[in-house]
DNA sequence: GTGCTTGCAAACGTTTTGCAGACTC
DNA sequence: GAGTCTGCAAAACGTTTGCAAGCAC
């Protein structure tokens, strides 16, 4: 699992352990207690950048969940995000939800959706008043 | 359209002024930029207090457009966003192109879509290599 | 030993806040 | 005149970067 010309660094095993022990949606912050509670003296650039390269080798994704942090988990877990406005909370659902979206995306503009990427904002079955 | 015990002011004015003028996504610096051209002194600062009461009285809304600033535009330009993560381009797309989605999301979830506020992260058409 | 990887500290860009004075009503 | 709104400066927040030392290979 280590990956193109990188290296096995105890950081990195930590980081890994905690994305597949803690599936879910996780900040670096959050990460990085993870991994500091087994490795206090990691640092939270060293999250930082081992998130970055995990991403760019598509291990991770990363989403923007609304105003926050960015929240990081693992790519396999292929679902969607519905994050309500009013409440904040986020319900995963499967990947297709977005099979309408995406045909008309690719048909009408040739563009690629990523459901995994990005958050549908709105308002959650309790919100609607 | 001056609001629920607030207050005219040239700041406001002004403010609306620019998201009526240029519309589009603008960020809030960008909007400040706008309003500087006509009041130097209305402070960065106002425009962020201003941006957050109009988008609670739902005349505008913010979309974060990937990793940069929000956006913000007037609440009535009913459409979707397409945002590439490789070139960063941005696409508006009608509201319709969401109605698979929102009747999914609606039936299955009784969760309501804002497809106005966010952005479908992805590849256009030119960054599929 | 080479050079990727790290901790630290400092910078960054965006947004929020505290405060005293200015303005609208 | 009461209370909202503003400019300014500083802080907060999440994230990125430069550097010298440290470690995997």
């Amino acid at each position: 699992m280590r990956s193109r010309g990188g290296r096995a660094t105890s950081a990195r095993r930590l980081l890994l352990a905690a994305l597949v022990t803690r599936p879910g949606h996780l900040s670096a912050e959050e990460l990085a207690a993870e991994v500091q509670s087994r490795a206090p003296d990691v640092n939270l650039s060293t999250i930082y950048r081992n998130l970055e390269e995990l991403e760019r080798l598509r291990v991770v994704d990363r989403t923007h969940l609304g105003h926050g942090p960015a929240t990081y988990h693992l790519a396999s877990a292929a679902h969607g995000h519905l994050v309500c406005e009013k409440c904040g909370s986020m319900s995963e659902v499967p990947d297709q939800i977005f099979d309408g979206l995406a045909e008309q995306a690719r048909e009408r503009y040739g563009f690629v959706i990523h459901p995994n990427r990005f958050a549908v904002t709105g308002l959650c079955a309790g919100c609607q008043r």
